[in-house]
DNA sequence: ACCTGAACACCGTTCAAGT
DNA sequence: ACCTGAACACCGTTCAAGT
């Protein structure tokens, strides 16, 4: 029916998802406008019909890079009520599955929307939802004293810092083979979360680590 | 003497200086070959006399990017002897000093040089002594009881992601103005040194957090 | 409203040629 | 060895024009 032109106003959705397909096929540097535009079989020119410029382009990528992650993140929320450990633990492999399995998406949604004078209201918006969700982990395991005590959000951020940088570091190649060949990413992730909650965070099971041990 | 051309051999310095310049005035997306020649006074096919590519002078930047950073790191710890707790935060702020001063630079310097195919050996060779500091650090702040046991280049990743991931977070504008406001860079910074050591870290005095404490 | 084609100023890279 | 100029295939963006 809708043979292939976009007259039906998706023609925006089909440029997104080629887009992130791109990024998925070809990597952060085949990302152009009109290698989208050929993907979607219109002129180089159609996009603009739908977005200003590139880089409105990229924050629409970008926030449907943030929204899916919100997605799995408020599922692991749901599913484990009672378990702030858990929620922290599964919502930061999370991440780090994201990062790992479309590393160029990943890429693109934390660090393609820069540009200071231009506002992308979505993407501010699930961007916000995303760093609530993650105060609130931090804050029930502040009550279940996981977490030391302190600014919630300011801790939220220091815990999003520390498996955002970890997993960046690994994607750009800056961690050594000799480091990558003895850990995988999981067993990072899991060392991180030792280091700054006060639970020793296993991912089968959970055990209170000695209070005064040393 | 020399004039405007370079046939002394330090056309190829004046290439990697013009980029920094560049980066530093313009930004990251003002940084192309052609521009760099223009900035240094030759024509746009000069730079491939000492550059295999874009790749190849963007390596260079990096390089020059990580010896900076080295260099002040190595003077931190040289004037901090016998105390690992001022080293890890001396050094830490340094990081975070480099990131928010010369912002494009440090991008550059950290996601810059992926190209899995080429090998940059004197970006490695920088890269891994850096990291040999580091983990320097991290093993003395383990005998002193100011970060747990465990394998200490494991723990010197988290630590360096730790950072990392915080000021590549504020630096591509993804932690919110309510947060910035409240936060300067370095108490957010002070604030993920103390999550992750046992000691409270205070710019002008360290004292020894309860062992007990909760 | 939605799309096209020509046009412009920019890229990275190659190549034959000049000193 | 070191540099130049023309050339090619790609960009992002604009604009007049078509339905």
């Amino acid at each position: 029916m809708t043979g292939k032109n976009y007259h039906h106003g998706d023609l925006k959705n089909a440029l997104i998802a080629a887009g992130i397909e791109i990024l998925a096929k070809e990597g952060v540097g085949a990302l152009s406008l009109r290698r989208v535009a050929r993907a979607a079989g219109v002129s180089h020119t159609a996009p603009y019909a739908h977005f200003a410029d590139k880089q409105a382009l990229i924050a629409a990528i970008a926030t449907e890079g943030h929204e899916k992650l919100y997605a799995r993140m408020s599922e692991i929320v749901q599913q484990h009520r009672d378990d702030p450990a858990r929620q922290l633990l599964e919502a930061a492999l999370a991440y780090m599955e994201f990062a790992v399995n479309e590393p160029d998406h990943f890429k693109i949604t934390f660090s393609g929307v820069i540009e200071k004078e231009k506002d992308y209201p979505a993407f501010v918006e699930v961007s916000h939802r995303s760093f609530q969700l993650v105060v609130g982990i931090v804050e029930a395991c502040q009550q279940a004293g996981i977490l030391p005590a302190g600014p919630a959000d300011l801790m939220a951020v220091c815990v999003w810092g520390l498996l955002h940088g970890l997993v960046s570091l690994v994607l750009e190649g800056q961690v050594s083979h000799t480091i990558l060949d003895r850990f995988t990413l999981q067993e990072m992730t899991v060392s991180a979360l030792n280091l700054v909650t006060r639970v020793r965070i296993d991912p089968d099971r959970l055990c209170c680590d000695d209070p005064a041990g040393r």
